[in-house]
DNA sequence: TAGATTGTTAATCGATTAACAATC
DNA sequence: TAGATTGTTAATCGATTAACAATC
C-alpha cells in the first residue's frame, strides 16, 4: 500500500503564507511569533500553524512563540527559495511578458533565463534583456543549459504542443497558464494557472451569493493555499 | 449548528473544466459525454464527476452519459457566465494590463469597465480603449454604476489601501493578485491570486523531488481546482 | 438481450480543530 | 508563581472512491 510521506498539500501551501507574515514580523522588529499570529494571515487557528510546522520540525518556545528569524529561515529552506530555479518562458504575450518582470519570483530564485514564441514577428524582440527566440532552439537549449522549469503562456490551442518540446528538452517541471489540461508522463510535475477557471467559481459564488446560506448562522469558509480563497458568507 | 448547503469548493473548481471538455466535445460533434471522459480532464475517477455533477441535479442517460449541450448550458447558468460581471481594476502595471486584455475573461461575463493607478504618470493612458482613472474617482464612480467586482494588482503593500477604497464604493467581490493577506469584513468575498505563493510550493517540489517518494510503489497526487496542481512523483 | 454507464450508498481516506498536559 | 503558548492526541469534519443495483 502505497503511503504518501511528504507534507499535506493544504499545509504545503499555507508555509508561503507564514513565511510573509515572519517577514513582516521581522522587519517590524518582533523576534518572536505565536502560532496565532501566522494562523490569523492563513486565516486557520494557531493549532493548523502547529501542525504544519510540525511537517519540517520545527520547533517553538511554549509561552513565546516561534524565533521569527530562525523560522524564516528553515522556510526558505524547506520551500527551496534558497535554490537557484532555471525557467524557460514559451509565449511573450501579455502575459508573458507580465510574468517576465513580476518582481516577486526572482526573490523566491526564479530566473526566466530564455524567452520563445511561435510568431515570426516577435523573434529577435528585447524583453527586460532577453531576446525572444524561435520555437526550434527550445529543445537543444533546453538540455544544453540543464532547465528544470518551463513557463507556457500561450494559448490554449497550443499548449499543449508545447509542453512536448519542452519535455524533449529534458524540462520537468511545467507551470501552465494555458486555460487547458496537458497531458504529460507521471513523472513530469504539472501546476496549471487557470485564470478563467478561477474566474468561473468567482462568478458562480456571485451568481448564487443568497442562496449558499448555512442552515442556523454565519459560516466561515477559509480555502486558502491553492489560488486561495476566503468566502465568509453570512 | 450551521450547515453548509452549498456545493464543496473542490467539486466548484472542477466544474469549468468539466465545462471545457464539453466545449471541446461539442466542436468534436459528440452529443453525449461519459463521466469518466469528464474526469480525464480534472484528473479524477467518473465516480467523483457524477457526484460533482448531482449538486447540480444533473441528470445523464446509465449506458449513455451525459447530454453534451444541454450539461454545458447547465454548468454556464451554475457557474453564472451567462450574467453579466462589472469589475474595476486597480494597477495598471504589467500584470493589470495583461488582465485587461486576457481573451479567457469576456468569454466568461466579464466585463473591466474602469482602470485605476495610483501613479499620476499613467493617468489618462488608454489601455484596450478604456482612459486611466486617477484612485481618488473610485469610490464614487463604483457606486454610481454597482459595480460588483474589484480586481487589485497593485504592489502588496498598497493592496489593502485599494481594498478599503473598494469597499467604500460598494464592491463586494474582490479578485486580489497582490502577494499579500487582506483584512476585510466577513461579508465581502475574497479571492488570493498568489503567483509567488505559488512559486514556492513548486519550488518546494523541485527541492524534495527524491524525498517525497511513497513507501511501496507510484503516487498520484491530484490537485486540480484551486490553482490545480498534478503532482505525480514516484 | 448484452454492454455501458448512471446515481447513490457505504467505506475510506485525509485534513481540521479542540483540548490539554508540558514547558518556557 | 502566573500567564502564555507550545506539541500532540483524539474527535470531528468533509471529500474521495469503490461498488453495485438500476436503467438506457
Amino acid at each position: 500500500m502505497p503511503v504518501n510521506v511528504g507534507i499535506p498539500q493544504p499545509s504545503l501551501r499555507r508555509l508561503p503564507i507564514y513565511y510573509r507574515q515572519l517577514e513582516a514580523a521581522l522587519e517590524a522588529g518582533d523576534a518572536y511569533v505565536s502560532s496565532d499570529e501566522l494562523g490569523k494571515a492563513a486565516n486557520v487557528p494557531g493549532a493548523q500553524v502547529r501542525k504544519d510546522l510540525s511537517y519540517l520540525a520545527e520547533e517553538g518556545r511554549p509561552g513565546v512563540g516561534y524565533n521569527a528569524k530562525k523560522l524564516a529561515g528553515h522556510l526558505e529552506e524547506f520551500l527551496g527559495l534558497v535554490n537557484d530555479k532555471e525557467a524557460m518562458l514559451v509565449g511573450v504575450g501579455n502575459l508573458g511578458r507580465a510574468l517576465i518582470s513580476y518582481p516577486g519570483f526572482e526573490r523566491y530564485g526564479l530566473q526566466i533565463v530564455a524567452l520563445f514564441d511561435q510568431d515570426p514577428a516577435k523573434l529577435g524582440l528585447n524583453i527586460a534583456g532577453r531576446k525572444v527566440l524561435p520555437m526550434n532552439k527550445l529543445e537543444d537549449l533546453a538540455r544544453r543549459l540543464h532547465i528544470q522549469m518551463g513557463i507556457i503562456t500561450v494559448p490554449a490551442d497550443a499548449a499543449q504542443a508545447v509542453a512536448d518540446h519542452m519535455l524533449a528538452g529534458g524540462i520537468t517541471v511545467i507551470w501552465n497558464f494555458a486555460p487547458c489540461t496537458l497531458s504529460l508522463p507521471d513523472n513530469i510535475l504539472v501546476k496549471n494557472e487557470d485564470l478563467a477557471a478561477e474566474l468561473a467559481t468567482l462568478s458562480h459564488h456571485i451568481a448564487h451569493r443568497h442562496e449558499e446560506h448555512t442552515k442556523e448562522t454565519l459560516e466561515a469558509v477559509s480555502l486558502r493555499g491553492d489560488g486561495s480563497t476566503q468566502v465568509r458568507e453570512e
